[in-house]
DNA sequence: GAGTGGTCTAGACCACAGA
DNA sequence: CTGTGGTCTAGACCACTCT
């Protein structure tokens, strides 16, 4: 067992449940454990790990609260997959005029390739120079109303043949598309929000004259392994709708 | 003591732990402990309480999760308050185009008077038919730049004497104002965003030229018991700043 | 040194899910 | 019925803050 133990508390110690955290979590991410699947009991991990159940199940309550696991009373210690209700919770922030969550209904994808990426996606993604992405432009229904346009960049590397046929294997729910086909469970996003002009293209696409204003989502999805894995511009017309936010 | 313990389980049956948390709660909201202020030792409470010191700890441990108090290995548990660290942390969105929070320098309140609530009001704040709000307009400066117009609304009820002078007593800093002049603490915000255009008031006071976008932040801010207190809307030159949201 | 919260352990009983 | 997580307790030792 690597655990540090009090005696030999180096530099960088930190207390046994956070390492009993941290090796669950690497166990998820190596795939040890699969989104859906239910871990071992406190009991049989504190044996595993060589401490206490109670050490164990602050290490697993620390890790549902960031939505890593979701544990079950009677049932056990699931790892979190991306399903549509995960997403509809954790993702998504579109409601119509009263509050209601608005999720896309259905979405277009106009183009699809693969090709040397920008200095702008080499910043966003952390990617080195030279490295290949995948780009995506789709456009998705909220309500209605066809209202949102989408310009989603991918590393190459990681989404092998998602370019393939100019996005006839592009599914709808993307998040869930990464975790099924490719072993990579989005954790968390990173949004930056501004007002811009529509202009003639996303006018055009979205029925509307230039000039309007459109809400710009500025989004990197990060995974579970802390790497930023997508890079989404979203531009949304809020005239029915609204972005939510609730903060602390 | 007005605990349930094991026996007498309602319908509306917490735990102990929850009980606890909840009375503690309420004394803060009831001014017993004051923002900054010391609460009693884990053993104190537990004492007062009647339960173990370990259920007291979770009801505390919860409460800093929440946001309430705040909690010092060595000096003790404080009760949160809104002094400009917490602002920046849990309630400014905006940043400059690398991400660095920006906080909002000055403001210049251009209007400042009571007068009977709007429907709109009416809705948003809670009230009843015919209450009076306080309504204020002002400007703020972001990093150098006149970038905000804002129109905040309160009940009158709660902020008695606040439009006195037509707004010479309205510091820049409100919500520690608000917990400082009248005890009430804004404990976390909800925000609905859309981008719209600016009008010709929005332009000249920004210097912007009219239908130029603009950022549109609705926010209801909520104190500890859980009530609406204020409704302001935040309205934004987006060109050199961001919204930032950063959700799991 | 005294007092605080932070960590770790051990054991008891309960509520819930599923065979 | 068995096994799971949820609650509650009790006690030990540690790290930090302040006097």
């Amino acid at each position: 067992m690597a655990l540090n133990f009090t005696g030999d508390e180096g530099p960088d110690f930190q207390p046994l449940y956070a390492q009993v955290k941290g090796l669950i979590l690497q166990r998820i991410i190596d795939g040890d454990w699969k989104p859906d699947e239910v871990l071992p009991s406190e009991f049989k991990l504190a044996d595993q790990f060589g401490v206490s159940q109670g050490t164990v199940r602050k290490a697993l309550n620390d890790l549902a609260a960031e939505n890593v696991v979701i544990r079950r009373q009677g049932k056990g210690t699931l790892v979190a997959a991306n399903n549509p209700l995960r997403e509809l919770f954790h993702f998504i922030h579109m409601t119509d005029r009263e509050g209601a969550l608005q999720l896309p209904t259905s979405s277009e994808v106009l183009s699809c390739e693969r090709r040397r990426a920008s200095d702008d996606d080499l910043g966003r993604l952390k990617l080195r120079r030279g490295a290949d992405v995948i780009r995506i432009e789709r456009i998705r229904t909220l309500g209605e109303k066809t209202a949102i346009t989408e310009t989603i960049v991918l590393p190459a590397r990681l989404f092998p043949g998602l370019e393939a046929g100019g996005g006839a294997n592009v599914p709808h729910a993307l998040y869930q598309h990464y975790q099924d086909a490719y072993a990579i469970a989005i954790h968390r996003v990173e949004e930056a929000l501004r007002a811009v002009t529509a202009g003639p293209r996303d006018a055009e696409l979205l029925g509307l004259t230039p000039g309007q204003p459109l809400l710009e989502i500025d989004r990197v999805a990060i995974s579970l392994d802390g790497k930023p894995v997508e890079w989404r511009i979203t531009r949304c017309d809020t005239q029915d709708t609204r972005y939510v936010s609730s903060l602390v």
